[in-house]
DNA sequence: CAAACAATCAATTAATCTCTTGAATCAAGG
DNA sequence: CCTTGATTCAAGAGATTAATTGATTGTTTG
């Protein structure tokens, strides 16, 4: 198993870990966890696995020390091992996205337009906040909310948007956020709000993002 | 192809950048084109693999957009496609090296309890070494042990180790490190030795550590 | 134009993953 | 202690990937 090479001992493991990342559906695991801990029945039916297909990819990444787990009651509960995974999965995300055409491509056909989406970056939406010129909408659902949000934002999931747009101020902008650069629903909730008149605007990333920079972040008190 | 789901089909092409990175030659050919561009058949000599192995995978590592190509007369030059490939390497080590470490002790545990597997302290060690109490071991390659090692150390590579195993006493503890806390090599030593039956532990940190710490190294005089 | 190189292609075998299925644990509640 | 619920384990069919071998395509040089 060990080769006499240490160093490509090393290279073995770097690989090992990266075939742990080389499946769509541990990716996808990975970023549920991202945000924040959860059950692998939740999991599974997040991802759309079996619970038998989901606790051995789980597994798996347990076994890199990707992911923890403990024992709650019934449920075993599986969390991110590391923050800096969020580093790491970012810049597969950046890699991917500049070097690969197609997924440009589908990109765009899915996001009409990205660049007249131009994202807001954290340190942006840091001032903007500090001048209280901003109105910040978490686009995920309550539960993700719940668990966790950036400082004084509104959670405004897309399916509630259209009637609770008198909520929001027409005059001020306001600036979107879900999972990270790659979900979809502070995409929709921009393009929704720009053709109401408002002035909407994505942040870069997520919550995920968000906290593993270590900027602060709020929870909801509700059990 | 592409799933109705774009998410799904973001996932998939991130997991084919990930699978592409899963392969220790292929990280091995990337960390030798972070160091200059090259052409292949360099990279094979380098890498220790046949010319046709080589180009294959570097032909995969061009496919999903990891690396470039440009013919110079004869010969196909590669070179790195996106500097930010560093940055994606990087992070793949960090959260690897922080991570091997458990799982290595995660896999010891399988064979032998943990406490068995019990790192000796550098102060025990050096109490150890004043009795004459002790065969020390560096598992580390020559170049390194060339470089610095502990007093009265022997070098021992993980991959002589076998054929060298009468150099060591069977009535004297012996004690094994390497480069620090998660370096791999003098934990399968130890497991190793265990196995053929010698007394063995691991000394809890590496040569850096004990340098770091103002403890009395040697150097080999061999250029 | 033929010979010599450098790299790629094509095809085969061996090895590794993936998902599914059904049985086995393990904890909590009656 | 038996049942239920939640998860893991074990085994097998099907698909993917890796390394090897030998032939093939371009490029330069005599």
């Amino acid at each position: 198993m060990s080769s006499q090479n240490p160093k490509r001992a090393m290279f073995e493991h770097l690989a090992a870990v990266a075939r742990a990342l080389g499946s769509a559906h541990r990716l996808e695991l990975l970023e549920l966890l991202a945000q924040t801990e959860r059950s692998v029945e939740e999991l599974a039916s997040l991802s759309g696995l079996t619970i038998a297909n989901a606790s051995q990819h789980l597994q798996q990444l347990r076994r890199f020390g990707l992911v923890e787990a403990h024992r709650e009651g019934k449920r075993v509960i599986y969390r991110l091992a590391d923050p800096e995974l969020v580093v790491l999965l970012g810049a597969l995300s950046r890699v991917t996205q500049r070097n690969v055409g197609a997924v440009e491509k589908v990109l765009n056909s899915y996001f009409r337009e990205r660049d007249n989406l131009e994202p807001v970056s954290r340190k942006e939406l840091l001032r903007r906040m500090r001048n209280g010129l901003v109105t910040l909408i978490d686009t995920r659902p309550n539960e993700e909310f719940a668990a966790g949000h950036l400082p004084g934002a509104i959670n405004l999931p897309l399916g509630e948007l259209k009637r609770r747009l008198r909520e929001l101020p027409r005059d001020q902008q306001i600036v979107a956020y879900c999972r990270g650069p790659y979900c979809v629903l502070s995409y929709e909730a921009v393009a929704e709000l720009r053709k109401r008149g408002f002035k909407a605007a994505r942040l870069e990333d997520g919550y995920p993002e968000w906290r593993a920079a270590g900027l602060p972040v709020e929870q909801s008190a509700n059990p």
